[in-house]
RNA sequence: GGUCCCAUCGUCUAGCCUGGUCUAGGACGGCUCCCUCUCACGGAGCAAACCCGGGUUCAAAUCCCGGUGGGACUACCA
């Protein structure tokens, strides 16, 4: 691979520009992220603007979304309008908005007409009729692609009278035929285009609104964007945008084109194959810090041995010309064990918060002014005692919103299993039944103020070797009767944290079912 | 079809610019073992890759060319 050329430069000013066409998604997430990681590095400015200049394809409540993701994510923006409206709900008082296109229609016609004017756009009043038969017709000649041009070609006289007629229009930019475009690329170094197999791009839609291209391009000389840092998907248009920077007179910005994201089967990352938004993963208890470090090692690596990283470490070594050339596959497996990691650093209240939500909306606990009650019992419980509860499975959580069905059987007035799963290894059913009235009467005996799974386990370890029994023995059974589970914490923590009485009752309850089949 | 981009374990990657230290390192996942009543955590270990072919060179994962494969783009979408 050929040497890359570095990316520092003064002034450092970038932007993320997401359509409000729906959620944000992984990829928009690393888009922005690698942007702000960029500019933090550089000690430079991260701005965010808003490409709805497509009516047709703009969602209700997506902008708020975005929005609110990115806060939610921690990439704060550093400049923008202050804005009226639902988006200030979003935005604290005082902070910036992000820049939107649709309010900025005048400064792209001006523009574009400034363009026409010196013979680096021109009028186009073909109809959408007319484009599809030609590109029926060069699809069935397997031919380029491309508008033939027709009305750049008419006479002056005759673009008078359609424009007097009040015909619908568009501008298109007027593409050299000889001659080669080139740039270079932070990330691919140099690229070149034939100028010949560039189309005549739209600049300007017959609504009066700008494409993507016309746009960006006037939106970032005007804010003076120094690198142009966006998805690989746009590297093929990159010579149109290269054009209208000459056109203008203006100097490009340097360019980054980040490798595409990729589902399992190699494809553009899409909804199809599962879930990309970054919405879905916060809905499913992730972290911020996970979703926001597995991004970022998707395509970059800083060294080689080291996974974890802060916002605050990344934008210390962030290096665009690090960044990978080849695209990537989502791997979310190791997603769940970056958020597994970051799980089992938290402290007991801050797990409290990320999962008591979750065990709510799973109808679990109910929550009324500042008590808490177990919804299936209606018995009032403590926070502390719900964030034993929490804590005792932290080590087992891949994502917060499996808390609920990991810490079920806390919930319940008895837990539901199937009896034969008392039996340890090839114990019968009479000996486990043994095994739980011994327990049952050894901690009958264990006095309240010793009810702790220390104590507990201290007791019922000394009776199991002074009678030269098997932990399993005792503990398994044990273990399925607080539980119903197979697989779950310790005896010991689940009988401390059920307190004495209901372990009593589940151990006296599992001896039962075994008698009662 | 055309244009452009890309190519190291299944996946994310280090190494590539500045060729030898690479019998190719790390991580996820997988498998084995330890810890252990179970699961999980933690610990130890194993399997697993330089797409192919030429060239340059004493020497190529690394430089060059070609092939193959994959992808993106090819809209009055972004």
């Amino acid at each position: 691979m050929p040497k890359k050329q570095t990316a520092s430069l003064t002034a450092v000013r970038v932007r993320f520009a997401p359509s409000p066409t729906g959620f944000l998604h992984i990829g928009g997430l690393r888009t922005a992220l690698y942007n702000y990681l960029f500019a933090k590095k550089e000690g430079g400015t991260f701005i965010l603007r808003i490409d709805d200049t497509d009516q047709a394809r703009s969602v209700e409540g997506a902008l708020e979304h975005i929005l609110k993701t990115l806060q939610w994510v921690g990439l704060e923006w550093d400049e923008g309008p202050q804005l009226e409206g639902v988006k200030d709900k979003l935005i604290e008082k005082g902070k910036s908005g992000p820049y939107i296109q649709s309010q900025r229609l005048d400064l792209y016609r001006t523009h574009a007409l400034q363009l026409v004017e010196q013979g680096s756009a021109y009028y186009c009043f073909c109809t959408s009729k007319r484009l599809e038969g030609i590109r029926a017709e060069q699809t069935a000649q397997k031919g380029l692609l491309m508008y033939d041009g027709f009305c750049k070609n008419l006479t002056p006289d005759e673009r008078k009278e359609k424009l007097h007629s009040g015909a619908h229009f568009v501008i298109r930019l007027n593409v050299p035929s000889e001659g080669k475009t080139s740039f270079n690329d932070i990330i691919r170094n140099h690229v070149d285009f034939e100028n010949a197999l560039i189309d005549d791009q739209v600049l300007l839609k017959s609504d009066g609104f700008p494409t993507y291209h016309l746009a960006h391009v006037v939106d970032d000389h005007l804010m003076r964007i120094s690198h142009v840092i966006r998805g690989e998907e746009w590297l093929p248009s990159t010579p149109k945008h290269i054009l209208l920077y000459r056109a203008f007179g203006w100097t490009p910005p340097i360019f980054a084109h980040l490798p595409l994201l990729l589902n399992p089967n190699r494809s553009k990352l899409s909804k199809r194959q599962g879930d990309v938004a970054v919405e879905d993963y916060r809905k499913k208890g992730y972290l911020p810090e996970a979703l926001v470090n597995f991004v970022a090692l998707l395509g970059w690596n800083p060294s080689a041995d080291q996974e974890i990283y802060t916002l605050e470490h990344m934008a210390k070594v962030f290096r665009l010309e690090a960044v990978n050339a080849s695209p990537s596959v989502v791997n979310f497996e190791k997603l769940d064990w970056l958020n597994g990691r970051y799980l089992r650093e938290k402290n007991s209240s801050e797990l409290f918060e990320i999962c008591l939500p979750f065990l709510a909306s799973a109808g679990l606990i109910a929550k009324r002014e500042h008590t808490y009650t177990i919804a299936a019992t209606g018995e009032r419980v403590t926070p502390s005692w719900i964030s034993k509860v929490i804590t005792l499975e932290k080590e087992r959580m891949k994502h917060a919103d499996e808390i609920a069905s990991l810490t079920e059987f806390f919930f319940v007035d008895t837990p539901q299993y199937d009896s034969m799963i008392l039996c340890w290894k090839k114990m019968t059913s009479e000996e486990a039944a043994r095994a739980l009235m011994y327990v049952a009467t050894l901690l009958e005996q264990q006095p309240d103020a010793s009810w702790n799974a220390l104590l507990i386990e201290e007791t019922l370890k000394r009776a199991i070797d002074e009678n030269g029994m098997k932990t399993g023995e005792i503990l398994w059974p044990l273990r399925v009767a607080l539980s119903g589970r197979e697989a779950s914490p310790s005896p010991f923590d689940i009988a401390a944290i059920l307190g004495k009485e209901k372990t009593l009752k589940r151990i006296r309850y599992a001896v039962s079912k075994i008698q009662s089949q």
